[in-house]
RNA sequence: GCCGUUGUAGCUUAGUUGGUAGAGCACCCGGCUGUUAACCGGGCGGUCGUCGGUUCGAAUCCGACCAGCGGCGCCA
């Protein structure tokens, strides 16, 4: 048994080859048959003739329907017309399922692929974004081994809040409550006293009722905290991660970009340095981005999308107001009405995919500003207690990896980016 | 939470000032020895979201209800 991909080589034509997979498309005539056939690797058309299998054989072969399974054996060769160059005439077959129908095929609506997505990711689209989707979250992955991070995993039933509690996933918890996770960040955090430096990628959930193109309740959260960092050391980290990320898939997923027709001189633009634009450098700027921005504003999708319609890489947002961010971002000490944090927005039109900047480490710093968020220390007393033994200055950041593999690929909604979106309104399949 | 919008065949949809509900795809049957979203002929498939109202007559006009979708905010 080979792959379709092994048997479409020069070396091949001629041999005889056994393959498997299933009806990707199929076109008949009286005499000759054309099974298209799909693996995971890619598609190949097969040959059936009346003349030589006989017409039984051919009558049962010719009836196969879309996604039916089946295995055969064959002699390959090259052909022009045939869609992917090769070709292989069929000797022998096993059909193990002809079905009645296959729900999906062209002309769909995003709702009913939606409805279909465990249908719908056997498409040829579909199988390309969770390719890419894969390369993604490996180099994610291996970008933080090779800079001798370690690999760490915090739990998802969590006692407290990261962003704020009105966005908390409540769960039964043996006649109590607990909820689901919206951050692995402070966990992270208690890590780096001893590896110092560590990753994790592991799902967030939020309960904000967004019905947008960029947001979900559960999605892919890849997060760094590392010992002994600031800002400005992140920034370094996160735009060589960024670069790493987009020339891995560059280099694996060549036929994945080519297929979605992503425009592959973008991405092979994606090199540091990204630039860095303070907060209060943009607002002096608004006007010149064709933006009525107040210091003080938040930047919405339109901001967001006036300010990136000027650059082709992303580019780094720093120094927000205190105002704007959660309490654990770290005040500038020269200047406590702004924090030394950083967003990063990615080019296109696509905006925000990652957040991060140094935490707060003192003691009292961490409580006053837990405090004038309306909490109650007593809440956070682990996040707290880091602050009593040994504490340090750290960074670290949160990317959306469901959001970086939309913008990769230019993907019009982030449920094309994610097998099974969760959103307000949808948790099936 | 706020604003907007849509329900017609399994899917994608057309339907004119209210007058017998049409097409493409898929599926089934027949034809074709080189197809590329194959093509040609035939067939199957509809309580026009639901209920009520106006009318001689409603997919179309009105009302209520149900279900779905898009955008903003929130963030990643």
């Amino acid at each position: 048994m080979m792959s379709i991909s092994e048997a479409m080589k020069p070396e091949m034509i001629g041999k005889t080859v056994q393959l498997h997979g299933w009806v990707y498309r199929i076109r008949s005539s009286g005499k000759l048959s054309f099974i298209i056939l799909r693996d995971s690797t890619n598609i190949i058309q097969l040959l059936a003739s009346a003349d030589s299998l006989g017409s039984d054989a051919y009558r049962e072969l010719s009836s196969l329907t879309v996604e039916s399974s089946l295995e055969v054996t064959g002699t390959v060769r090259d052909d022009k017309r045939a869609v992917t160059g090769y070709e292989v005439a069929i000797k022998t077959y096993r059909i193990y399922q002809k079905n009645e129908m296959f729900p999906v095929s062209k002309d769909l609506g995003e709702e009913f692929k939606l409805d279909n997505r465990h249908l719908w990711l056997r498409s040829r689209e579909f199988t390309a974004m969770l390719k890419v989707r894969s390369t993604v979250f490996k180099a994610f992955a291996d970008f933080y081994y090779n800079e001798n991070y370690y690999q760490v995993q915090a739990p998802m039933m969590v006692a407290t809040a990261t962003e704020g509690g009105s966005t908390l996933f409540k769960v039964p918890f043996f006649g109590e409550e607990v909820n689901l996770t919206q951050s692995s960040q402070f966990y992270l955090e208690t890590f780096i006293f001893s590896l110092e430096r560590v990753f994790t990628i592991a799902p967030s959930f939020r309960a904000e009722k967004s019905r947008t193109w960029r947001h979900l309740t559960e999605y892919w959260h890849a997060e760094m905290e590392a010992a002994w960092l600031n800002n400005e050391d992140m920034m370094k980290i996160e735009e060589r991660m960024i670069e790493y990320i987009v020339e891995e898939v560059l280099r694996n997923n060549r036929p994945e970009l080519e297929l979605l027709k992503r425009d592959i001189g973008v991405l092979e633009n994606i090199k540091v340095p990204f630039e860095r634009i303070k907060y209060s450098e943009l607002i002096k700027k608004a006007q010149d981005f064709g933006m009525n921005l107040k210091y003080g504003d938040d930047l919405g999708a339109d901001e967001e999308r006036g300010i990136m319609n000027h650059f082709q890489k992303p580019v780094f947002i720093t120094d927000y107001p205190t105002s704007l961010k959660a309490f654990y971002h770290r005040q500038n000490p020269e200047n406590p009405s702004e924090i030394l944090c950083h967003d990063l927005l990615a080019p296109e039109g696509y905006g925000e995919i990652i957040g991060g900047g140094e935490r707060i480490w003192e003691y009292d710093e961490l409580v006053r500003r837990i405090k004038e968020s309306g909490m109650n220390p007593d809440d956070y007393y682990w996040y707290v207690d880091l602050r009593k033994y040994g504490s340090v200055p750290h960074s670290g950041f949160g990317l959306g990896l469901d959001r970086l593999v939309m913008w990769i690929l230019h993907l019009p909604d982030i449920k094309e980016a994610i097998p099974y979106p969760r959103t307000i309104r949808r948790t099936k399949p």
